[in-house]
DNA sequence: AGTAGCTGGTTACCAATGGTTACTGTCGGC
DNA sequence: GCCGACAGTAACCATTGGTAACCAGCTACT
């Protein structure tokens, strides 16, 4: 296994840098940019849970969006996915550990959120008021 | 000014819930799901910039795209827009301490894109591997 | 005098992604 | 035999991102 490529002249990247388009980090961002991920991941954070409960606690998601959301969370390693060959079906979804590792960062995203929304809403609210 | 709303029947949301669908707060995440927010906020952490310092630190990014994003970041109260009447045009954009405080949140994802990108990436690889 | 070029965009157009509504398959209960 | 629960798919729009071309105002070059 190759982990320590600095010798190499192509860009191996053993860390990433958000600064370099060419780097995967962009990957990585666009990601945690998807529209549910961040909240799939907070809920995820209590627990395993099953596809509807996910949908329930998100409120108004399209179950192909979520699909989707959860099919590239699964691929980016941060969460599995559990189907037990039951009638009616169960599926379940489990944080991994390396998800796990995501609810720091994104727990301070969503505080800041709840935190700074009244000033957003009124800077939006001025903005919109004067080019009106 | 109300800030403490929560004798009323109505929700005012004097602080943000992401998990309440009808909170503003979600828009606060779609902002930061926004392809170029955060590594614009990055950038300008370091201090002000110019409409094209931005361009050029991000990289491929069609000035349209980034005219949208920086306007979208200064209705939300987080930036500023200086432009100064010279010749060539200089146009400055500049945190606010708003934008200051999102720094933190913003650079503890980065920071975990960055040092978990190569861990993804191989889960990437093995669930399409697996998939083919 | 003519023209090319810099800055910070805008406009028209196209591609990709996100989102909504409707539908499927299986089985147990009524 | 029909309904509903679960975990999705299919077909179809809507929103966003991206590309290429252009503009205004002035300066510097030829």
């Amino acid at each position: 296994m190759v982990t320590n490529g600095e010798h190499l002249v192509a860009k191996i990247f053993s860390r990433g840098d958000v600064f370099d388009p060419d780097c995967p980090t962009r990957v990585v961002l666009d990601r945690i940019g998807d529209k549910w991920t961040v909240l799939s991941v907070l809920l995820l954070s209590k627990g395993p849970l099953r596809f509807t409960e996910l949908r329930d606690g998100i409120g108004r998601v399209a179950p192909k969006v979520l699909t989707q959301t959860l099919r590239r969370l699964q691929r980016d390693g941060l969460i599995t996915r559990e189907v037990f060959a039951e009638v009616p079906p169960r599926v379940v979804y489990t944080l991994t550990p390396l998800g796990e590792s995501l609810i720091g960062p994104i727990r301070a995203v969503s505080d800041w959120a709840e935190e700074h929304m009244p000033a957003i809403s009124a800077a939006q609210n001025s903005y919109d008021l004067d080019s009106a």
